[in-house]
DNA sequence: CAAATAGTTTAGCCTTGGCTAACAATTATT
DNA sequence: AATAATTGTTAGCCAAGGCTAAACTATTTG
């Protein structure tokens, strides 16, 4: 039983009826997703706390909590790591800023959310910003 | 300050320039959110296990593991995790197998899958299976 | 201004999903 | 059959992202 994982398929397009893709490719794309999903939710901060600056002008850690149903000692060590990460700055009892490069990351993300959105409304489909935002899309 | 939290806005569509959503919508989609990602690895090993067995007729832990460029030690834990929630059957040293739950799942997340590509392919986005896997649509 | 309320932080716990290293079992090779 | 190589498991570590409870700070109110 060592006639395993050979086949080096025709770079292609593929889908789950035709055979497996080669290993180093099919091992690349779960980790380029792993490395997203590390990302991701340091982006969702960023996004609501530019939201929340642009749309309050304040950014206070209990609305974080409150608007991602998520406990403030959550928040508050999130910020921590945020703060490490160079993407906010917070004075304690204070409201939080963004920094340059958190700005940056904020934009980028809310592009990203709206062009998806754009995309989606423009096939017709209605009432669907709660569902996209929720499925992660 | 405590004029925090107010205006429900109309229940249409929204995109980053408008308003923030009401709270409680707001957070229901972090939450579920939060949710997908749980299942989402879940359902990758389970969709991985059964598209092995279709093409090779076995799944073994070595080949999961090649295949997400993860140790086999990781694998082996996620294994006893599978076998837990009763979506796989295993037996050390054989091939591992899908209970009736675990094909279910295996097909609904391998449609899911190929539905989104169709879509893609049928914009005329080409060679894209690698990206799309990959960025986690 | 003192007390109550609201907001923030800290400490300590839990689960997931990774890792390496060491060991065990199976399968292949000579 | 003995040895080598491959495969699988176990133990123990780590970081991330949740949680609750308790302590502390600020703000609002009586």
């Amino acid at each position: 039983m060592s006639d395993h994982e050979q086949q080096p398929l025709p770079p292609t397009s593929r889908q789950s009826g035709d055979a497996l893709p080669p290993v180093e490719q099919h091992a690349q794309q779960y980790e380029t997703v792993r490395n997203a999903h590390e990302t991701e939710l340091i982006e969702d901060y960023v996004e609501l706390i530019g939201d929340l600056l642009r749309h309050r002008g304040e950014a206070r850690a209990a609305d974080i909590a409150s608007r991602m149903a998520v406990s403030q000692a959550t928040v508050s060590k999130m910020i921590r790591r945020l703060n490490e990460l160079g993407l906010v700055t917070s004075r304690p009892y204070r409201s939080l800023f963004l920094t340059e490069e958190g700005q940056q990351m904020a934009e980028t993300s809310r592009a990203r959310h709206d062009i998806v959105l754009h995309f989606l409304r423009a096939l017709g489909v209605r009432d669907t910003t709660a569902r996209i935002d929720a499925e992660g899309m």
